[in-house]
DNA sequence: TTTCATTCTTGATCTGGGTCAATGCCACGC
DNA sequence: GCGTGGCATTGACCCAGATCAAGAATGAAA
């Protein structure tokens, strides 16, 4: 694995979703300016780490592209996915100086970063941002505990098209789709990071997708590419109630 | 079930671990003063429902004495429990105006509680408040999980382990107790609210706490009343390391 | 003290998903 | 063209935990 601390730092990417979505959506316009001053950007290849657990983290940041999942691991292998970080999620807490979980970017991945401390600074500065990060925890919290009765009580099956649903639906915020008709997106996850997930193995992970398939809920071109000809069909399959049920 | 909206409402708990941990540490002495004035005391029985997935939600509070559950529920009836309230624990979000979970007493239980509008006024108002709120809620997002490696990876038995030695933990940190010797409580949950909370099925429950006993993990006097002779080794069985592992 | 209702325990059996193993399918570099 | 290595699929078998079923504690009410 390549050493996740020869990164290359840039300046070009003009979508930050820190500025837009994540922080400042109500700032003055004298802070904004001083959050871009305190940004850069950092780049990770697909495969590579972001940060070990345990690791000293002194920045705090957002994806710009790419993905990225959060995961833990037991002393003997066992490994449990806690988190998927897709453009525009916030990576980092305020006031916590190591990381907890292993971050490993999945595909090519561009994240935008502040160090810490002047964060911190301009978060006591400006408290509409901790007020927006409250707001974003409380999501993530939410989306931690929907992800409990997901690993606790749904079955394989409905353990693969809750995720397929969640995917499906945070790819097509993001550019912005029409809800009505197929939906289409490339799995962004191996069978096996889907499996740890999910708590599952990659076979199940498998034989679950080929069942589906089989039955008409997905369709697959290549190993990747997923159609989903109807949505309500999959929501009934993740066992979800059609309109509430999972979000993020 | 008791209607939850018939609820004593006094004034006279002395011990609010609102203004003394959750909220107020760092703040001036008029904002305290404001605290006590808007807020106020609620009782549930053990079974009790404190509030309803999907209610408005028009107060946020934290747990003065007893013991809540925080459960989603699917259409099918399957059960996930996704936190437990213990003393100290906060309740409620600012910002939302529904409960996003079944909050259940399990136990009697005494809430101190805040009309929403007021307190999100005051947090407005006190940036400490807002701080120390996205602190809790970061710590909660990091037991959520937790409790997914729980969930998604662990054995049967494991869980268990698990479930014991966080309860065990949050017992001895509210009664101050020393770490070494033999630890003992009471647990505070029925055989089926541990298997909702564990995803498993009360049988398995009885069953790997009948298994813990033989093999002198644990000893139990009648249903509840637990010894654990040897905190060290029931990290071992929940498959924690040592030293880090489990929180709050 | 005798109901009666909970809650818990234990046994017998079944099954969903894990485990182990073989094979297929690309996309690479050569 | 032809290895080679990293996913992915599929099959055969097994086992941890679910399910079904029968009691046993406990304790409150009568």
């Amino acid at each position: 694995m390549l050493n996740e601390r020869s990164l290359a730092i840039s300046q070009e990417c003009g979508d930050c979703p820190i500025r837009h979505k994540a922080v400042c959506a109500r700032c003055e316009t004298d802070e904004l300016e001083r959050l871009e001053e305190i940004k850069y950007y950092r780049k990770f290849e697909a495969g590579q780490t972001v940060i070990w657990s345990g690791d000293r983290m002194d920045f705090v940041g957002s994806v710009v592209s790419g993905i990225a999942t959060l995961t833990q691991t037991m002393e003997d292998g066992r490994t449990q996915m806690v988190g998927l970080l897709l453009p525009s999620d916030f990576v980092g807490r305020p006031g916590r100086s190591s990381a907890a979980y292993d971050v490993v970017a999945t595909t090519d991945l561009v994240m935008c970063c502040f160090r810490k401390a002047p964060f911190e600074d301009m978060m006591t500065r400006t408290p509409h941002i901790a007020e927006r990060l409250l707001e974003m925890t409380l999501d993530e919290l939410d989306a931690a505990r929907e992800w409990m009765l997901v690993l606790g009580r749904k079955t394989a099956r409905e353990k693969i098209a809750s995720l397929l649903s969640i995917i499906a639906r945070r790819d097509a915020s993001l550019h912005l789709r029409r809800s009505d008709g197929p939906i289409v997106f490339d799995l962004p996850l191996t069978r096996e990071a889907m499996a740890d997930y999910l708590g599952l193995t990659l076979e199940t992970v498998s034989r679950q997708i080929s069942a589906l398939r089989k039955d008409g809920v997905i369709a697959l071109e290549g190993k990747r590419h997923v159609t989903i000809p109807d949505m309500e069909r999959l929501l009934e399959e993740a066992g979800d109630d059609a309109d509430g049920g999972m979000l993020a």
